[in-house]
RNA sequence: CGGGGCGUAGCGCAGCCCGGUAGCGCGCCUGCUUUGGGAGCAGGAUGUCGGAGGUUCAAAUCCUCUCGCCCCGACCA
């Protein structure tokens, strides 16, 4: 391809918009542009790279026997009323009405749309198993879209979802499908780790996320560096520890003052003690409207979702500072369990091997010292309420936990029966009885999959393409505009594209330092350049874009010098 | 939805506090010179100052409303 036909837009300033690498890198390297917020159109070049991820997964897909389909990205408001969504997934998804007033969405994900192909077509355990998946786009009308393509509300996802006689065949598909993604992610040239998910309010058995490692993930997670175990710290269960500390005997409980000392940071500083000592009490609303506390030892963090799963609800919401009054009769900061009646307390497994500790007394500026459960207040239920974090036990060895941040690129659920038993997806067995397929779905983001790819690949120059999903494999640069550098030029650009290699010709009449610059930017693996100076000595030059250092390679060379480099990291031809 | 910020030429920004001529850099067009890491000189084009209302002799600038975008948080099958 030669660059004065494709449409390539480069910048040369950062674009104000962009805040995180890839999405600046995106943006300059004419790879997409904005068309709204979370809005991408995608340019050429964006477009080869989005290309080449979506040929793996296919490839994948394929070899473990998913069927390619194309589902609508409409979808009539019934089938999400039959599951329930219609008004459970809430503002994200977006709607619209037909003509004729009728209701309808943008899909941001096919559950039901692919459920309700089963049930139409499927009769027979002798149609079983199957797995459908499509590429396609998706809306999602997320609250606050941000960094380009990691969080759009328009986005490319391939979804898959398989449909099998029962759990233990789902189990094998299931399977089959981790396996596949490690092939596609791998072969992506992306540094990535399995870990175990939370399954959400979808509910199932199983979740499995594929994680890009990267600094500027939203993702945190947690593993073990002698295990394989690895976590969303969202999931990651903690492992109570036994009470190690010699237990000092209660001491009298004691109230003290601590004017303004809201933050545990504050009252620690006050009181001249450590987090460690203190226990927070954090005050919830269930939907139900009846509120409850949740002790958490002061230097950890509630997990919300344990919380709620605890619970068997999905929406918890902590306590406005009316309410805390209401529960308290004291301003938000100092509330505590003593006296706190008419809710029910939860502690945290940490908080129970604590003696004499820190609490608030529900009173503005006091505090409680020696605080001791049983004696003081009562705990309703203890368990595991909080969020792992570094340090903490693994629980599959005797290592302690660290934490890493990822982009979750790939989503793997056992989905059960639920959607087959709300829309009553069945089939027949071998002796005429009718049971729910057991289904499971399987997600990967695209584009999200090449933003963390530059995430990972990429140096203040711009991208540095792994060559299986590079837009192009060699960037020719001329950099003199000579007879004599124009013929080889054409030479090597006829003999690359012969040899099936992707080619890039810069032959825009732009001086050397603005096409090296652009050809950084948009990071091909290998630049070759072209100039008076070398064929002066016979030689081109080869720059691999990962190494950065120029070497001279003969003309006649270059060829099988590429095709063999390539050879080792793609499959080839 | 809460907090913060920004909308001025294709892009990046200044000007706004303190009202009066719309500016800078890059890019773009023409010509000459240059030509291996974002060239030099000369000439040139380009703006409903996000939109609507108001105050004023006069508004990019002050006031009100509104739309869009970015960042932090809450949210995220």
């Amino acid at each position: 391809m030669r660059t004065t036909h494709m449409f390539i837009p480069t910048l040369r300033e950062d674009p104000g918009e962009a805040e995180v690498i890839s999405h600046r890198l995106m943006l300059r390297s004419g790879m997409i542009r904005k068309v709204a917020a979370g809005i991408y159109s995608y340019l050429p070049l964006g477009l080869r790279v989005i290309r080449k991820v979506e040929q793996i997964i296919r490839e994948e897909m394929n070899r473990i026997g998913a069927q390619e389909v194309l589902l609508p990205v409409l979808s009539p408001a019934e089938l999400w009323q039959e599951t329930e969504r219609w008004d459970f997934y809430g503002k994200e998804l977006i709607r619209c009405q037909d003509r004729h007033d009728r209701d309808f969405c943008l899909g941001p994900t096919h559950e039901e749309v692919v459920t309700d192909l089963f049930r139409r077509e499927v009769r027979s355990y002798r149609q079983l198993p199957v797995t459908l998946y499509q590429i396609q786009t998706k809306f999602r009308d997320e609250i606050r879209p941000r960094f380009g393509l990691m969080r759009g509300r328009e986005f490319i996802m391939k979804d898959a979802y398989s449909f099998d006689q029962n759990e233990g065949e789902a189990q094998k598909n299931y399977q089959a499908m981790y396996e596949a993604y490690h092939r596609i992610f791998t072969r992506t040239g992306l540094q990535f780790r399995a870990v175990e998910a939370d399954t959400g309010l979808i509910g199932g058995t199983s979740s499995h996320e594929f994680m890009v490692l990267a600094n500027t993930g939203e993702e945190l997670i947690v593993f073990d560096p002698e295990s394989s175990y690895a976590a969303n710290v969202e999931r990651a269960e903690v492992v109570p520890v036994e009470r190690s500390q010699s237990i000092t005997s209660p001491q009298p409980l004691k109230k003290v003052s601590t004017p303004q000392a809201k933050t545990v940071t504050e009252v620690c500083q006050l009181l001249n003690t450590t987090p460690d000592r203190l226990v927070k009490t954090l005050l919830y609303t269930t939907p139900d409207n009846s509120p409850i506390a949740v002790l958490i030892r002061g230097d950890h963090q509630a997990n919300e979702i344990k919380i709620q799963r605890h619970l068997g609800i999905h929406d918890l919401t902590l306590a406005d500072s009316e309410c805390v009054r209401t529960l308290t009769n004291a301003p938000t900061g100092f509330a505590g369990p003593i006296g706190l009646h008419g809710l029910t307390i939860l502690a945290d497994h940490a908080v129970g091997t604590l003696s004499n500790f820190i609490v608030g007394a529900n009173e503005a500026d006091m505090h409680y010292i020696n605080a001791n459960a049983g004696r003081d207040f009562t705990i309703d239920v203890t368990g595991d309420f909080r969020q792992a974090q570094a340090g903490d036990s693994s629980p599959q060895s005797q290592a302690k936990l660290e934490t890493a941040r990822g982009i979750e690129v790939g989503h793997v659920f056992m989905l059960g029966t639920k959607y087959s038993e709300k829309m009553g997806a069945t089939y027949l067995d071998s002796q005429g009885a009718e049971h729910n397929a057991v289904m499971g779905c399987y997600g990967i983001g695209v584009g999200r999959t090449v933003a963390a790819a530059i995430e990972q690949n990429h140096d203040d120059r711009g991208i540095m393409w792994p060559i299986p999903i590079a837009p192009f494999h060699v960037h020719l640069l001329p950099v003199t505009n000579s007879e004599r550098v124009h013929e080889v030029t054409q030479a090597l650009y006829a003999e690359l594209q012969q040899a099936n290699i992707e080619v890039l010709l810069d032959d825009r009449e732009e001086r050397a330092g603005v096409k090296f610059n652009d050809a950084d930017l948009i990071g091909s693996p290998f630049q070759v350049v072209i100039g008076d100076k070398g064929l002066a000595q016979g030689t081109i030059d080869l720059k691999e874009r990962i190494r950065g250092e120029k070497m001279p390679i003969a003309p006649s060379k270059l060829t099988a010098y590429v095709r063999e480099k390539l050879a080792r990291d793609v499959n080839w031809p």
